[in-house]
DNA sequence: GTGGTCTAGACCACC
DNA sequence: GTGGTCTAGACCACC
């Protein structure tokens, strides 16, 4: 499910942060879940165990999972995900690659279609708006 | 125009970088038009040469900008930018943090409005469908 | 009355110790009174007995409760208290927190008032001055 | 100024970050003023580079400091300081400590004397009432 | 020179 | 078994 490109310019802790954010927005990783042991995962992608540990370190930064010593890695429910990732950080990254992608001649039109699709998928959550 | 926070996570070059794509993107450097040069700028940011040279480098790779060996940097014309950034990778991106503000209880409509505000402001150009 | 947070990160047994600590503390759990047995705790919180039974471990060599075999654990009486934790000790802590609260803009007044409300509340012990 | 003990139970990454939050709260670290380099702390005080590594990242995480790839770490200046640790947390804190301190039979007048002592020195910075 | 990433491998703390 | 800390040492990216 996770998959690593040693050669990118992209840290390795990295691609694992953002592979697992990934599978938790997409609902393929429920609340309370628990994630791969570090060694586990580091074994089964012949990775340092301590770059698994990054990763892992990052993501409870990031308010996307807990860890407990002895239990392992879970994702964090939803509603207790604070001091995550700002929305209004995240609101202006999009902005700007919406900016972007009317430049290069990518039509509002194609754009509102990727949102469809994307709140079609994992069905709208409704909150801010 | 130029503002460059030395405290930021971001390199230096790259928040150069991202600060002229921007002024592209909104029309406020125009096809053809001339860069500061890099002593002009450097001394104006109080900067390292060497990071504006890097900055340039890099957005002529992206295809943002050409330079003119002995006249300067010039912004690119649209339709000449090739071998720009990619528009798969750019809507990728965009995809996934998309996925993001659904998964934070962003609501469709709220990013809706967002896109709205973008292509009333800078005209849409429409091109890909 | 003790709450466990498995997601926390301060360790299971840990958070058991703080948790009797605060009742002893308030005067819920007075000089002599029976603590749950390991098992029964155990059993209630959904928790390893082991866990328990180093949490209780812990408050014992702490000075906070003594155990008699064969009949359960008891909290200490505060005038035999001896061996606990050292007043120097807490005092630094205080202090540190104290500057850290200057350093982040709390007021005097503010701290001052916090005091007053334990002290309040507890009945001020006297004791050193 | 900065003093690690190998023996203690406390992480040396956690021993300096508390080390340098002192000499930031006491003022010896201004805003903006430059850290020792990793390298440099690490052989002045024979410790691994990884280990000031860790520290000075989770200060940057907590909002004391700042980093800067190719350049060094620096103090974030207070009215910047965001992400920091809650004010709230820090009350609590605070107020576990005092009720501690009220159980084992220390007066309200001695620990009002310390607060006098840390706001004295430090100058009352006032702001939260 | 400066911070950042990564591996290999040891050892500790918690459950 | 699980996460967390630490060392030793290599190599990369930025200024």
């Amino acid at each position: 499910m996770i998959h690593i490109d040693l050669r990118s310019r992209e840290p390795i802790y990295e691609q694992l942060v953002n592979n697992i954010k990934e599978l938790i927005f997409s609902g393929i990783l429920q609340s309370d879940e628990k994630l791969p042991s570090v060694r586990e995962l580091a074994s089964q992608l012949t990775i340092n165990p301590n770059t698994i540990q990054k990763a892992y370190k990052e993501l409870e930064n990031l308010g996307y999972i807990y860890s407990a010593r002895g239990r392992g890695n879970f994702v964090m429910p939803v509603d207790d995900k604070s001091g995550g990732e700002n929305s209004v950080e995240l609101l202006n990254k999009i902005t700007e690659l919406v900016k972007e992608a009317n430049y290069v001649g990518i039509s509002k039109k194609f754009i509102i279609k990727i949102i469809d699709d994307v709140y079609r998928k994992n069905i709208d959550k409704g909150g801010i708006e």
